[in-house]
DNA sequence: CTCTAATGTCTAGCGGTGCTAGAATTCCGG
DNA sequence: CCGGAATTCTAGCACCGCTAGACATTAGAG
């Protein structure tokens, strides 16, 4: 049993190394430099190991998605714990989410704006994307305001930091007055 | 003399041509099915008569954002006016925009989400560009509330409603409640 | 009206993409 | 040590964006 065992564990550990290289690769050249070929040459294999372990590379794209939004979700509760008062906690987490998107740019492109082939707003919906959500629905329901849809709430305010990633990243929005920006939205939104 | 003009008035038409048929494969089936190939063959020309008009696939994306804005400013206003109030008038704009993009998914991507190769947030922004925004403009710093400049004002409420629009195609929020976001918005970030 | 030169268009092909069939190799259990 | 199963690789498919150079068409001079 032994041998199946090791050979199981080393079979994952590659499966994390594609992952790993694909997510680095896009972040350091983007995604269209992260091709079947680039990658295999990559990671020492040959390009059908990789559809050993993924259908395609969409589910490659998917699969860097998730590793992301673990580790959003993390960030925005960490930021969010530090703050003390709802206001405080909502600008952080705002704060927390823009500047992952910032600095992750390739792995927020994966996880909402490229086809990774994931569901959304589904209960299939993989568990670290719900977690995600999870993780901007505890803060934000406590300034939803009365009468309000904590959920609905969550998705609007969600809905403007996406905008506010995006449109930024893009080169759409100048990227000066971003903490003005952030402020306002809080302002407004948020009811404490 | 009259020859040169017909040719450069053929030659305009058949740009035309070319936009509109890119157009109206990417609505019917995706920007992905737009090939340089496919669109030659529609247009019953050989392929490298598109880069005669075009430098690349991304300025023909480019030409059909362009396109694109023009209807989409004309077709804010048209909504826009059409409430009397200011509060009246920013919803008609909200439901008019998140209209224009899901009726027009593709030239909605051309515009904001894929690379048309168009300059955004400078001078040397397109018009029909900066006329889209002025659309929006117009209509939101009614509402933008003392002491906030319109523009940054507008500027979040264009990013929440892309969010919106984007995160709603993408199947990212449930479409039930659209009409709902739509209102919470305005209510929350429309000063009256 | 003809011949030439320029303009316009096409054929063919380059290097790249995602993906896969089938050959070749490696490894394990007996 | 060997046979068979599991694994990996080589080679290739159809397609992509794009372009060099051959070819056809046309305009204007003589």
């Amino acid at each position: 049993m032994s041998v199946q065992e090791r050979k199981q564990r080393e079979r994952a550990e590659r499966e994390r190394l594609i992952v790993a290289t694909a997510r680095e690769l896009a972040e350091h050249q983007g995604w269209d430099a992260v091709t079947t070929r680039r990658l295999a040459e990559r990671i020492e294999y040959s390009q059908p190991v990789l559809y050993s372990h993924f259908r395609g590379k969409r589910e490659i794209i998917g699969a860097v998605a998730l590793d992301g939004a673990t580790e959003m979700a993390a960030a925005l509760r960490t930021a969010a714990s530090a703050g003390d008062g709802p206001r405080a906690r909502v600008t952080a987490l705002a704060r927390a989410y823009l500047g992952f998107a910032a600095r992750n740019p390739a792995v927020y492109d994966a996880m909402f704006e490229l086809d990774g082939g994931l569901a959304f707003a589904h209960e299939d919906t993989p568990q670290p994307l719900k977690d995600a959500f999870s993780a901007l629905l505890e803060t934000l329901g406590e300034v939803a305001g009365d009468g309000v849809h904590p959920g609905l709430f969550t998705e609007l305010f969600w809905a403007a930091l996406h905008g506010l990633a995006t449109l930024t990243r893009a080169g759409r929005l100048p990227p000066e007055h971003t903490e003005a920006r952030v402020e306002l939205l809080v302002n407004r939104l948020a009811i404490t």
